[in-house]
DNA sequence: TATGAATGAGACTTCATTCAT
DNA sequence: AATGAATGAAGTCTCATTCAT
């Protein structure tokens, strides 16, 4: 297949050098986001994509080897979308639960926003491996921000030194994607404060930090 | 939602009257279970499935109408399996943190006894509706257990009254299902001892149970 | 194929010798009739009528050997039921148009009692040489009545000399047969009286025969 | 029915836009032809029209979408041919006779001019709806035409006025094609000249016009 | 660069017919 | 005589990819 260099950077093949080049390349991108969320990547196909990018069939293979090539291209524009999801915030909120509230409202709005897509997303990863390797850095990246913090409020003696940290963060992200998913999938229209904050709960009593008196709902029933 | 009659039959075609047939029928589940795990569903093809079975390839058509159709036989079967994952154990341990790690530990067993069927039908549902069905109705079935156990374990003051049952089961669901998966996929050879105590704490720490002494794991680090 | 014997007898498999063979072998015909109508030869399948014979699918072969063998079978039966068409009437009508009359009311109304199976041998006419010849010889005879009506009426001098009596016999029953089974298609509820007597006095002027005043339709507008 | 837009489009499925795609259209319909008029409707199969075309397999389907749909196309052609046969001859026949036979010769020579393909379309509209359809407008409008020969030649004295004109050009018209097919599946070389003065006659008596004494054949026998 | 035509491997299905019980 | 399972040839259709213009 496709092969890569070390680390994180991969081949790709150089922008189109003319403006034209790049506006088609574009356009097939914005085409295939469409098509991919619309049918899936399996249903998809590549005169559809074509299509719909007002583009000839045979266009498609100036820029791209393959389905799988452009859905990888698709995938790097939508992983620096979803930067602010992993990459620590610069502000410096103090309160462990307002910081994983914050960072659990920002997952499930970056989410939502992206549905169709992210689903495809989902979907392929389980079907090819380079998918699923880009899945699961993004995955780690925020799963790795995650432990950091646990790491850190154990040592500050806020969270239960019984958590092993790595686990933890890896089975806590994966809830919030789970989620993320199965919600959308039903009901796209859930309620979004409210899950932030019943996740966010969760969560925190999970690693047994504390929940600010103000921020714990009112009890059930 | 669907019906099942009592025993083997289920709804859908009425089993081959003749031995010989049944037999027959029964090759091409066992050989689909096995290609379907190997290829996964979309690479699986029926002309396999009955070259395995040891089948003329028109004979997979007298039992099954497609590749979907025998898919979710399959997965009938599958979930007659998975009945001790969502059933009310009959036993009566008295401590919830017990209960919820039997039930962990049971659920990962599962899983990984069954893992590479289990990685496909995860795959399957994302691209078929009536296996995502399927999948929704076992996965709802343990997560309404586990509700049952919240809403028993708040009435008791046993549980964080603040949390909501019904998002909270679906969300500690889908963590376990996650987890499952997505270790099943990097590291099939995932300590399960290990995995079920740290779920089973998270679990444990986000209802806000006690955590019986013994069960809490030497402090991290 | 079939071997033939000379004349009009075919060879013939034997009937069955014992009573319940010759109750399958004809409940057999029986569904073929309907599903032939119902579906036309080219999709019917030899299942279905088995099925609504209620006999298993492979006792078809004991009576027949094949979709071909069975409408011919058919086909006899349905001859022997059109004999009042082609068979001289015994009765001694002396008037022609009369005669005319009767013949056509006859063809028509036995077209219309089995017009769905008509249909089908027409259809099945065209793409089967053999049942082609079974029409043939079954129009012929009707044609051969017609033109030995039209010699002799030649020799009366009631009919025009002009006519060559057998492309008139051909053409005029053509032109029957043609209209009944564009009018069966079309509007199968058709009335049967009127459309008798314009043939008749179509047939009748045609020829130059004359038609007796009480049965001139009033004059048209 | 259907509209046409003008010249030779078509509705349906617009012409290639280049002309090589044009001309490989044209060599699959012109392929089609042929092997329709060789093996009937049922028998001919897709990939005998792509070889005849000396096209690729898949190619066929860049311009049509079944065989069915290339048969309609096909007859679109056709009946563009035919229309010598239904449209107002300019010419001014005065009399009505010579009209008629001017009219019959037309149709059989035309008929016998695409004899095989004809033959097909006979066969094909037993078994098609939409072919069905196309033979019954052009029928129609054959009909159509007579049936306003007669309603002129009633209001001019000159025809039958017991004759309901309706029935009787159907009949007529139903006669001439039934002639037509009948003598080309026996007699492909039938004597043209002296089948369209036969049926000429018939039509003449039938209708109740004069037949000019120079027509008249000479006395039977 | 762009276009759209051409290719052909590959999978799916159907169903008449044969066979074992 | 009857049953229903098994067979496999035959044909359809799709679509990613290559090519000629």
């Amino acid at each position: 297949m496709a092969l890569y260099a070390r680390g994180s950077d991969r081949v790709t093949r150089p922008l189109p050098p003319t403006a034209r080049g790049r506006r088609s390349r574009q356009a097939l991108l914005d085409a295939a986001r469409e098509v991919f969320a619309r049918d899936g990547f399996a249903d998809a196909r590549i005169t559809d994509i074509a299509d719909a990018a007002g583009a000839a069939h045979g266009s498609f293979y100036r820029y791209f080897d393959s389905k799988e090539e452009i859905f990888v291209a698709l995938l790097r524009d939508l992983i620096d979308e979803l930067r602010p999801v992993w990459s620590e915030s610069a502000d410096e909120l103090t309160d462990p639960y307002e910081r994983l509230l914050r960072a659990n409202r920002v997952y499930l709005e970056t989410y939502r926003a992206n549905q169709p897509i992210m689903i495809v997303w989902e979907q392929v990863a389980t079907l090819n491996e380079h998918v699923e390797q880009l899945r699961r850095e993004s995955n780690d990246k925020f799963a790795e921000r995650i432990e950091r913090a646990i790491v850190r409020w154990q040592s500050d003696g806020t969270a239960d030194p019984a958590i092993e940290p790595k686990t933890a963060a890896s089975a806590l992200t994966g809830m919030l994607s789970n989620f993320a998913y199965r919600w959308s999938v039903r009901e796209p229209d859930f309620d979004l404060d409210t899950a932030a904050e019943q996740l966010s709960l969760l969560w925190a009593n999970a690693l047994g930090l504390r929940v600010p008196a103000n921020h714990a709902p009112a009890p059930n029933r």
